[in-house]
DNA sequence: CGGATGATTGAAATGACTCAAATAAAGTGG
DNA sequence: CCACTTTATTTGAGTCATTTCAATCATCCG
């Protein structure tokens, strides 16, 4: 991990500040998180939190993806989610962590010192709320994956990933072309979808060759229309 | 669904008073509870909540199993859990449930009206802390969930869903025989392992001729060893 | 006993995987 | 800026685990 500049921000400047834990906090409790927190930076490729690690911080993503997985002892490797800005990691009550966590993209975290984030949270009914919302909330998407994991077809977990991408990303009319950028290469797109990266290859050309998207490079695509990727994601229409 | 006997329990007498969402509320929080609680009996089968129900109420599992799952529009179908007793049903701040809610067994649940249970966790910091530490909870074994789903074979799926009952059930010795009640039948089981039941049955006659389980009629078996089906599971030693 | 439902077993088909090789793109250092 | 190495991606051919379809067996229950 190499020295980057240091970065200071006000929380009010932030670009998560109406999306992340501290979404709903008041003038005064921002005022305290601003008071506990630091900014750390991370390059891509770089080990955030390794199994097993001591949690001394949680921290929200304020730019970048991070990505959070487990491997079995043979290698087999899961990821079980993409942190995204605005994402929250870190687990409270909890001493160690679970997951191995890794930056996918050059990084920026918020971090809170976790002893003190909680003890803020025990007197902050509007952090303790929003953190059950967003728990919740990882919840309902761990679930969804669940479904894909275990019923959904190559091309069908390939179509999801990508329009699920699309959805994270902003809100975009359904029929309208748009670029994706990838955030993650072949083999963790594989590690997310339960498949090998061979696979994931041979159906993103797939999906190509019918039309639902153009490869123009390997970390962007074009997506001519959002809703046939739905289309193809195997979801019912919601 | 027919009628039952009605229950009557004083929250003192409840099976899973130290267990459920109500465990660390102090004496005035659960007089507050006991108030707004009504229990509620459905039989092994009943559908319990259909997918896009107005979430009327919230409830704690009594006793018995209920199946929590989501089918796609063309009939495949996936469950996302197991709910024992003790385990909470109902999202907060929502309307509407996402998924379908089964009685596998016949099944006693401890119901609260949503609306004033909402109430009720704004003023008590206890419960509210309660239900974060569920939530979170529950999202750890979504994600355990996650990695049999994506990354394990059908064997290791079983034996980690045995694995993970005997565990549930009670704490047992590691190294004794134990005799293990299956509360779902091998559709369901399938439905919960990303499988198709006659691969399960096949891997079940596979287990047992290895050795790690025994199987006395459908809904038991018998488990020699359960150290020896968890090293079966594909996790690794914790 | 008979009829229904649940579970097992068999044979064949298949989707995704493995292993291997070929391309393409991205660094690296002179 | 160009050869060279390294890494990422694509493509191919063959294999295998799981599925699918079909039939049999077992169990439950009136």
């Amino acid at each position: 991990m190499s020295m980057l500049t240091k970065i200071r921000m006000k929380c009010h400047e932030c670009p998560i500040r109406h999306s992340a834990v501290c979404a709903s906090c008041d003038e005064d409790e921002l005022a305290l998180l601003e008071k506990i927190k630091t900014y750390r930076q991370y390059e891509a490729g770089d080990i955030i939190l390794w199994r097993g690690d001591t949690l001394d911080y949680v921290a929200s993503v304020v730019s970048g993806v991070a990505t959070l997985g487990k491997t079995l002892s043979d290698g087999r490797t899961q990821m079980l989610g993409l942190l995204l800005p605005s994402d929250f990691m870190g687990r409270l009550g909890r001493q160690h962590i679970e997951f191995d966590v890794t930056a996918a993209t050059d990084i920026v975290l918020c971090c809170f010192e976790r002893k003190k984030f909680e003890q803020l949270v025990l007197t902050s009914p509007q952090l303790s709320r929003r953190l059950l919302q967003m728990a919740l909330d990882e919840l309902d998407s761990a679930r969804e994956w669940m479904i894909l994991l275990g019923r959904k077809t190559a091309r069908e977990k390939i179509a999801t990933f990508l329009h699920m991408l699309l959805k994270r990303r902003q809100i975009t009319p359904a029929d309208v072309e748009v670029k994706l950028p990838l955030p993650i290469n072949r083999e963790q797109i594989a590690d997310y979808l339960g498949l090998t990266l061979e696979t994931v290859s041979r159906q993103m050309t797939r999906l190509k060759s019918d039309g639902l998207i153009d490869i123009i490079d390997r970390k962007t695509l074009l997506v001519p229309s959002p809703e046939l990727l739905k289309n193809a994601s195997g979801d019912e229409d919601e």
